[in-house]
RNA sequence: GUCCCGGUAGCUCAGUUGGAUAGAGCAGCGGACUUCUAAUCCGCAGGUCGUGCGUUCGAAUCGCACCCGGGAUGCCA
């Protein structure tokens, strides 16, 4: 593969000269290089010699002379000598101007270093997780966003990415809220139209009316206790246990293809499943109708997958369940209960099995909540255990990860909750940050029409909560702050779009100025503030795969926000329209050019949206 | 009890494979607008990297013990 990363060329002159001084070493030394971290000491350095110097039992500084005396990278660099080498062992490298502009040029040619992968592998990633009935609250956001950006990640190497939401569509719950609306039906009492609040306020209401315990201990706190309200209460417990008893009755109903029943689900499902894609489409993710695979869709293949693991010996029975031993965990997977129902991780290992064996995953993304890190440990081990997460004929079983993630905090670092302690409403959360943008842009952009500046607020909003929750480490919490996700300086999403309005400003310009951008220009390197851009431009390639690789979205964040900050010092230090000669100008455009490119390629990446003007 | 995750500047966070003097942003202080969009840039100040011991030429990073916070923990999903 070509590469235009100083880090990987030079690791490759490195590991080469290592092998040749010390054949005994071979190819496999790491020339571990790594940029400096002062400039004084030049570009980049290799720490090779020091742990080299343990494995052959030398002087780490007489290592350091041996691989220099091996090496030529005069082609890109100033050649090695003796007062490359400082410190312990440290060897110092200056890459030479005429070589980064060469790379730069290298990079612009090849789709900014990133084309399609040779090969390209199947992953899946199972992302939003949103259930019936019940709206997408902030508890959704993390799934969604974090698990499309890593999709589009995947999307962005080359590889084939199927995104799946595992839509929460089966089970007591909902047939509870099934049952609630064949009731209003029966009495003709169900609307013609109904929403996705509708559905919440009969989700809650069934979940109220089935709960006896709790409904009696309001009734307790309310009116304290005596025998007379002993009665009343054994009577609300008993009015409770007829309730869920018809639940029960509309869940079996249900499972066995009742088509009235059927007809009520599928009307919950679709009400809330509009809506859903409605906000996913909002959040500027690529979640569509086709990626739901619902728990309902594997209803059919559970008791297949249980009968399959108690046939081969994979599940044995404990307590009248059958669970799945899994090494190196004390709690087995439990997938059939003593009552013969099935559970969740059921559910889980027929997904793996058709995500692995029939749509060919070599690597499956979990998107959900870290609270569930001890689940997948044992479903993953379950469905490794049982074979379903080898391909048919492959000797190896694929991937399976959970890209775990933290909760998000309110200001007083408690999860995230309204005043009155329900879960925010993602469709709130979106409008107050717009509404916050649109503040802003009304004092900033006056001479845009009402129209622009709505669009230009929608974006700025929507980038900016993304933002704040991709740029955080995936496994951590953070606190939720729209002051500090709207503002405009530091480490922010709107910080990102202005920079690139700001580049996209300046081509207007140029061109209303009549200045021709002309992409083969000579690109020259020479003022400090160009080349950090430059060194900063040519890390785009590694960052994305490494992003894409730990699946680490805010490995991509960081850098982006490096670029855009390299970029904002330039363009307060060099003038580009006005630069002082023709060639110098020249050269700035392709620099600038290419860095709106890696730019944009990398908010595409991480699928925020983007403005011309703000 | 056991297991998992976290603890870095007043606040919010980065820190890649163990490397030279631990970095950003915000807030604070001081500068830069006859502009290529100042929604920006530059400078100053701010640290016992939870604590201790160990491994190492070298530890925020690896190991052990402990402290603090959060979470999970067999028949809900």
């Amino acid at each position: 593969m070509q590469t235009f990363d100083p880090i990987e060329i030079l690791g490759a002159r490195f590991r080469e000269g290592i092998a040749r001084a010390y054949p005994q070493v071979g190819m496999d030394a790491d020339p571990l290089i790594s940029a400096s971290r002062q400039a004084q000491f030049g570009d980049f350095q290799s720490n090779a010699a020091m742990p080299l110097g343990k494995r052959v039992g030398a002087n780490p500084r007489e290592v350091a002379r041996a691989i220099v005396a091996q090496i030529d990278v005069s082609d890109i660099a100033e050649p090695l000598t003796e007062r490359s080498i400082a410190g312990p062992g440290f060897i110092n490298v200056r890459l030479q101007p005429k070589a980064l502009a060469t790379l730069l040029d290298g990079l612009d040619h090849t789709e900014v270093g990133l084309p399609a992968a040779e090969h390209p592998m199947t992953v899946v990633v199972d992302l939003c997780g949103v259930n019936l009935a019940k709206q997408m609250h902030v508890g959704h956001l993390r799934a969604t966003i974090i698990g499309d950006t890593i999709a589009r990640l995947y999307e962005r190497l080359g590889h084939r990415v199927v995104r799946q939401s595992h839509v929460g569509d089966w089970g007591l719950p909902i047939a509870m809220v099934t049952a609630k609306l064949l009731d209003l039906e029966a009495r003709g009492e169900l609307p013609a139209r109904l929403d996705l609040d509708d559905l919440n306020r009969l989700y809650k209401l069934a979940q109220a009316e089935c709960a006896g315990e709790q409904r009696a201990l309001a009734f307790v706190r309310r009116f304290g206790s005596n025998a007379k309200i002993e009665a009343e209460l054994s009577e609300i417990d008993a009015e409770a246990d007829e309730h869920l008893a018809h639940a029960k009755r509309v869940l079996v109903a249900l499972q066995s293809g009742d088509a009235k029943v059927r007809a009520v689900w599928q009307r919950i499902y679709d009400v809330t499943m509009r809506e859903c894609l409605r906000m996913c489409a909002r959040l500027h993710t690529l979640i569509t109708d086709e990626h739901s695979a619902g728990e309902s869709t594997y209803a059919e293949e559970l008791a297949g997958v249980v009968a399959d693991l108690a046939a081969r010996g994979v599940a044995e029975e404990s307590d009248g369940a059958l669970v799945v031993r899994v090494e190196g965990i004390e709690e087995p997977c439990l997938v059939r209960k003593s009552d013969g129902g099935f559970l969740y991780a059921t559910t889980d290992l027929a997904a793996i099995r058709r995500r692995v064996q029939q749509i060919g995953a070599d690597l499956v993304v979990y998107c959900v909540d870290a609270r569930q890190s001890l689940h997948f440990k044992q479903v993953f081990g379950a469905a490794t255990r049982a074979g379903y997460a080898t391909k048919l004929g492959a000797t190896e079983p694929s991937h399976l990860k959970h890209a775990a993630f933290g909760t998000i905090l309110g200001e007083d670092g408690r999860p995230f909750k309204t005043r009155s302690g329900e879960s925010v409403k993602l469709a709130d959360l979106l409008d107050e940050a717009v509404s916050r943008a649109r503040a802003e842009v009304e004092q900033r952009s006056i001479d845009l029409s009402d129209a622009e500046r709505q669009e230009i607020a929608e974006a700025v909003g929507i980038a900016a909560i993304k933002y704040a929750d991709l740029s955080n480490d995936r496994v951590k919490d953070y606190v939720f702050n729209f002051d500090r996700m709207l503002a405009f300086e530091g480490n922010t999403g709107p910080y990102l779009l202005y920079a690139l309005v700001r580049i996209r400003s300046l081509f207007r310009k140029a061109e209303a100025e009549g200045i021709p951008f002309d992409p083969h220009a000579a690109i020259s390197i020479e003022q400090p503030e160009e080349k950090a851009l430059a060194l900063e431009l040519l890390r785009y390639p590694k960052t994305v795969r490494s992003a894409a690789e730990a699946l680490e979205p805010h490995r991509l964040c960081g850098y982006l926000y490096e670029v855009c900050a390299a970029y904002s010092t330039f363009y307060d230090r060099c003038h580009v329209l006005k630069a002082e000669s023709e060639p110098v100008r020249a050269s700035r455009l392709r620099l600038v050019e290419l860095t709106g490119r890696v730019l944009a390629d990398g908010l595409q990446t991480l699928g925020l949206p983007t403005v011309e003007r703000m």
